[in-house]
DNA sequence: CAAAACAGCGTACACCTGTTCGCTGAATGT
DNA sequence: ACATTCAGCGAACAGGTGTACGCTGTTTTG
């Protein structure tokens, strides 16, 4: 039973997070926010920001650990759609592209901290970037008959196509979105051929 | 005939150009660059800065323009080893890596800058990585037979593949790069394999 | 109820940033 | 030879940065 203390203080670490994802830009890539700008933001002094967390990089992973709720949640989604039926790779792009248009700032820190900041801030993107290629490799195993290790090539490669189509799709309107996808969908879908062909090949 | 001034003035500027190029790293990207520290490492006072450059903006952009020459050598490269024989892709893909680990500075401004800065600096980026995809396509239709527009389809598709596997080789050993480069050349059969299907498929 | 804990504050520090302005000695142009 | 140009300089400005420290009123704990 939390005490009016603990709600304010996780209503206000809260809003260091929120803040922090706003300031998220093209132009302000993490490495770029400022401790007191995040915090005028969330409406503290700078210095309570201690009191939350120890710096900003102890900030910026809990922002990635908030990318990985969310990619989880959109493979969960995918999922679902997927069972409501239509084109496993077409559903799959489209939900992934919605995802990217919904979560900018999230799926810009990803790409934007991959190669950056310290160690542990690039192994953290890195473990939720690996978290989704093993789900995908796990479908296509369990659901495409493909051996181990053609799963695994085909979902890195797959992985590779998605995240820079979604890289594409910053700033852009709806039809040009609606281009990228469909580009998208081709791509995935020379990777599956390429992949049956390699599967018949080794028969 | 250049005097010792004009001779003097270039030296300055390119060990500007050097010096940021030396500063760009995982941890401090373009955006993060100091006018002054750059300055400093050139070896002149921060205000002098303003002889060569507008402002840190130009000096990106003449950053991108050096980019956008280094890729093209790099095309060369590969073409020249080409024709001496030996398995396409993997020619391909062993150059377009070899220049990543002697270039990275330059490569990771390409990847860093691709979705950041301001309008004109992605613009600058995107033309040079189009200029690289459109190198490829015309390779494809020429040597390959294959429609203009599945050329296009697989040069983009190729270029995501190559550019982000690059991304994974920053800061690995040896070992490590060869591995991704075997990675690579799979992922980039794949996409082949399945191009070929789609042509035989249209015919 | 009293003592302890603490979220948030304000002051202050040391340092950094980009940029303007005027100066100077060497190179260049006439 | 003289006048002009300019690459580079230093002083200064205004503004920003992250962080240490001590204080205070409210909440929590025993």
């Amino acid at each position: 039973m939390a005490g009016v203390r603990a709600k304010q203080k996780e209503k206000t670490r809260r809003a260091l997070i929120n803040a922090a994802m706003n300031q998220l830009s093209a132009e302000a890539g993490f490495s770029s926010l400022s401790l007191r700008e995040v915090a005028r933001e969330a409406g503290i002094a700078p210095t309570s920001f201690y009191r939350h967390f120890r710096d900003m990089d102890e900030l910026g992973l809990t922002l990635v650990d908030e990318c990985g709720l969310a990619l989880r949640q959109l493979l969960r989604q995918a999922r679902q759609r997927i069972e409501t039926g239509g084109s496993i790779i077409r559903v799959s792009v489209e939900t992934f592209m919605q995802f990217v248009a919904e979560n900018t700032a999230i799926f810009r820190l990803l790409l934007q901290e991959r190669s950056g900041r310290s160690r542990s801030f690039r192994l953290a993107v890195v473990r939720e970037i690996e978290h989704f290629k093993a789900e995908l490799e796990e479908y296509l195993v369990n659901e495409q008959s493909f051996s181990r290790e053609l799963a695994e090539l085909q979902s890195d490669t797959i992985a590779k196509i998605v995240f820079s189509a979604g890289a594409d799709c910053f700033d852009v309107n709806e039809e040009e979105r609606e281009r990228i996808t469909e580009t998208t969908i081709a791509q995935v879908r020379l990777v599956a051929r390429g992949a049956e062909a390699t599967k018949r090949f080794m028969k």
